[in-house]
DNA sequence: GCATTAACCACAG
DNA sequence: CTGTGGTTAATGC
């Protein structure tokens, strides 16, 4: 276990921004970090849960396992925490979370959290508006998977990946054609054949996993008419 | 009917 | 793990 000291860490939260010398220092007494390979899983579906995890460096994927197959719900980027609806929302998890790439991982005991919660208003103002924004962004994407043609689901979540998690036109994306099929609800083989037809069509370029966005206007018009 | 979309299957690097 | 080709079911003119 590596000994740590929260007030040190840069790699804040909006939220943990407002927490104050006393509120970090409760947070070390009861926090572990751990450090998680690519594929390790964080925590799992159906197990019990009674940690928030605070992701300090890393990218994870959250799935669940759907009545038919497992689906990806939501791909996640540090800094930010994880769990908070899993945890808070029941008792069990309602949804397993992988690293996708190396990451490094703070376990906050649930009861700590909640003690912060209770006396830190800024703090969970901060934490309420995160979840609102999430819950706004997983409305949008369950309208977008259920209405749009697949070239739209998988525009959509191109530009997701260059706007919302690496800030980037060009990235290397940290999921197989496998699992970005899990992600966008398609066939393995679909995602094969359209990042080729929009390579082909000079919309991306493709190398492998490295994508990079050349016609971003036609990409997003995809999103809008796909 | 005929075209389009996209999943499923099999097979090859 | 990925790309390709053939096949097929569903849907919409």
């Amino acid at each position: 276990m590596d000994k740590l000291d929260c007030s040190l860490c840069i790699l804040k939260s909006k939220a943990a921004k407002n927490l104050h010398a006393n509120e970090l220092s409760l947070m070390n007494e009861s926090c572990v970090v751990v450090n998680f390979e690519k594929g390790e899983t964080i925590f799992k579906e159906d197990a019990l849960s009674s940690n928030i995890i605070y992701l300090q460096e890393g990218m994870v994927k959250l799935i669940t396992k759907g009545p038919v197959k497992k689906q990806i719900l939501k791909i996640k980027k540090a800094p930010c925490y994880l769990g908070l609806p899993t945890t808070m929302g029941d008792k069990i998890n309602h949804y397993s979370a992988i690293a996708i790439v190396p990451t490094k991982a703070c376990f906050i005991d649930i009861n700590v959290f909640k003690k912060i919660l209770s006396i830190n208003t800024d703090f969970s103002f901060q934490i309420i508006v995160d979840l609102c924004k999430n819950e706004l962004e997983q409305f949008d994407r369950c309208v977008n998977l259920l209405q749009r043609q697949v070239f739209g689901r998988l525009a959509d979540n191109l530009i997701y990946f260059s706007e919302e998690l690496y800030k980037s036109d060009e990235f290397e994306l940290p999921l197989n054609r496998n699992e970005f099929s899990d992600l966008v609800c398609t066939s393995r083989e679909s995602i094969t054949r359209m990042l080729k037809e929009l390579s082909d069509e000079e919309i991306i370029l493709l190398n492998g996993q490295n994508v990079k966005i050349l016609d971003k206007n036609k990409l997003v018009n995809i999103k809008k008419n796909g």
